[in-house]
DNA sequence: TAGAGCATGTAAGGCGTTACATGATTTC
DNA sequence: GAAATCATGTAACGCCTTACATGCTCTA
């Protein structure tokens, strides 16, 4: 069985807070950050039938009201599930590395639907990841980036204060999270 | 015509400041963070052919002194005019958004190619758009952002800080710049 | 002579992008 | 009656990912 995507992620969990017809999701998408998963309907209303052909999503005709059709579409427990599995699977380097959005995603999801004690534990995942990434990138520039022109050792140093600032944010964020539960 | 994707930018890039072989380069995305824009011989072997295809790039067997065989490729003029129309073209907020990664490999290759003004030119491009979003996720945050749960407004937060840092480093980058060419 | 590294590819599958297509229903 | 918006899709295309396949040449 295939792994989802993050769009597949996030309507999963957009959906199981609150069944939603592929329309309304999108609008959702194009009024909040969220768009940054999702442009195009071309993308997210095949993303709907991948996961009702996964049993992930039921489909329902909405009775609504007016007379225009609908599909409104709610989560089985299976999607639970899903996401159970999904954020609580460990952070690899690669996934901080390529997929930093995954890790927003996943620990909003983890904040969302199992508390406070689990979206600490995820923060807390994040740093052993992101210190290796730092690590990696000072002793390349340490080392063989020496002779690296200008234009090369700052692109290298925007990644490197990239992962910085994602640390930091990690950080500031464990904070936070204790103070509001206390 | 299609765009060229990162990619081929990239391998454009490279194989104009040197001749060299599809494993000559994937050593090189091996071993630096330029690996960050390729992973394996499935997307750079396919990748150098399309750009022959297209007339960006020859291919010539090389009479190497051993008896491997080995494919140098070489950067034909409409390469480097390929380049210098793209790293010429505006920056825009969606390109921040989305591709930041474009935007290092832009910066690079016009310090490179260009030279110091042109790479200072560049950088001063970046901050409207940069500015822009930093201001979209601010107003959102004191508007509808604020019935977020603390997760999902932490979420955008690290959006916020991940763009100012992008800022920062832009500034800094200008100077240095401007430091070296003194 | 066995294995590591050199060197170049192909094939299947899948998702996203872009563009197109359709029709119903409010609203002006 | 026209236009905006509600609402849901399909089709082509292209790239990337993963895995597989092939053979040569140094080195131990």
């Amino acid at each position: 069985m295939r792994k989802l995507t993050n769009l597949e992620y996030l309507l999963l969990f957009l959906v199981h807070a609150r069944p939603a017809s592929g329309y309304a999701l999108r609008k959702q998408f194009a009024t909040t950050p969220l768009g940054y998963y999702s442009d195009s309907p071309g993308s997210i209303y095949p993303a709907l039938q991948r996961l009702k052909r996964r049993a992930l999503l039921r489909a329902a005709k909405d009775p609504s009201p007016t007379g225009r059709r609908k599909t409104l579409f709610s989560a089985t427990p299976k999607a639970l599930a899903e996401l159970r599995h999904w954020v609580h699977g460990p952070v690899t380097r690669e996934e901080v590395r390529y997929d930093p959005p995954a890790l927003m995603l996943r620990f909003v999801i983890c904040a969302q639907l199992f508390g406070y004690k689990a979206a600490r534990k995820f923060l807390s995942q994040l740093s052993s990841p992101v210190q290796e990434i730092i690590k990696e990138l000072e002793t390349y520039l340490n080392g063989p980036g020496k002779s690296l022109p200008l234009s090369g050792r700052l692109a290298v140093e925007q990644g490197l204060e990239s992962f910085r600032a994602f640390d930091a944010w990690a950080t500031r964020a464990g904070q936070e999270l204790d103070r509001s539960s206390s």
